[in-house]
DNA sequence: GTCTATAAATAGATAGAC
DNA sequence: GTCTATCTATTTATAGAC
């Protein structure tokens, strides 16, 4: 009927027949869609209309829209897993500066991630637990990693509270330039995450004076 | 042919009749679905059956959904004008810390905000325009106070790119353990940017040892 | 593997009765 | 001021042809 191919895609032979790759390109209009509208308020038709298939060819694929945002949530957190993984303590967070560069490069994907993170903020988002535990364990990782540092000898001693302010703080940091980069005009993502970050090292290095016991709430 | 009352909506006499409680009432519940599912996966019907309306009543107080929006965000805005508008300089950032209690006593209005200014990041949005203006603005008020604490001593000097960045970055600590405190369990949003805006102003205050300049691009 | 056709539900919005 | 009824468009999803 139509001058669509049956089985490949674009001539590829070898293992990729056609499945594989059809899968990729509906799953990178996924991220596309879902970042500017959202989960909840995009719509197969608009994926498979850029991708150029109808909606029910995108159903076959995934089964439904929500098995598709798992398949992407599932794809990107694979394609973060690509970063710092080797370093630890202070170069692992010195790492987060490729990460933002890492994010500039792909900046649907960090539109996903910040939609979703607030969207799935409501507890019957279909997100919601896979954002909750995101959160979760990159606020223990930011944690081992300034552990790490501590031990290491890397900066000084600080207590356990203070140690999950800081990583807080700094996922905060990350998370609030995110937003700010896309809304105001000439941020300047990576060098004021590298700023924020050569401070708070220096901050974390320098021997507190005796004596200065900064929060009290007792 | 039902009991719905013909005029006024709870006996209530003098000046306010009923249209205009009916439309707090509405904007109240609007506030809460825009809040769980963002603009555009919310619907009329959701925020009509929350009242005990039909969604064609809401349509005759405001027109349309997108204009429900507007006056929604016309009224969040004047909630928040309640807030610090006294003080100035450091005394402007340390009120900010009763801002947080604020919000924490309305979440519902936080968590809106959230959702929109990430959702808002898409230029098609209907809120795009007032986010980034609401940004910018916020930003700059920030610069303010910094300045203002500047100029009368408060703090000691800063460059005007190391002022841009604490206003930035402090704007970026709000957003960002807002963020968190909806998703990661046991966060206490007053307790955390207390501690932060007392880190920060004893940082800005303490006098930065000769030839220390942190931040070298060129 | 993708299409067409269609089902079943729901959206925003309008008309007109009361 | 709110209702009922209805319009038109769009949604996810399914069935079956090719």
């Amino acid at each position: 009927m139509t001058d669509y191919q049956t089985t490949t895609v674009r001539g590829t032979r070898g293992p990729y027949r056609s499945g594989i790759r059809r899968r990729a390109q509906i799953i990178e209009k996924a991220v596309e869609v879902f970042s500017s509208f959202g989960y909840r308020a995009s719509t197969i038709r608009e994926i498979a209309d850029r991708v150029g298939i109808t909606p029910a060819a995108v159903m076959k694929h995934f089964g439904g829209k929500e098995q598709l945002l798992l398949e992407v949530l599932r794809v990107w957190d694979e394609a973060q897993v690509e970063s710092p993984r080797t370093h630890t303590g202070l170069d692992a967070i010195r790492g987060l500066r490729d990460r933002m560069i890492w994010h500039t490069e792909h900046p649907g994907l960090l539109e996903l991630y910040l939609t979703l993170a607030t969207e799935a903020t409501d507890p019957s988002h279909p997100a919601h637990d896979y954002m909750t535990l995101r959160y979760a364990g990159t606020q223990r990782r930011f944690e081992q990693w300034l552990r790490e540092a501590m031990e290491s000898g890397e900066v000084e001693a600080m207590d356990a509270a203070t140690l999950r302010y800081e990583a807080h703080t700094l996922l905060a940091v990350l998370d609030g330039i995110e937003i700010q980069w896309f809304l105001t005009p000439g941020i300047d993502l990576v060098d004021h995450i590298t700023r924020y970050l050569e401070s708070s090292i220096a901050r974390w290095q320098a021997t507190p004076p005796p004596g200065s016991s900064t929060h009290q709430s007792t």
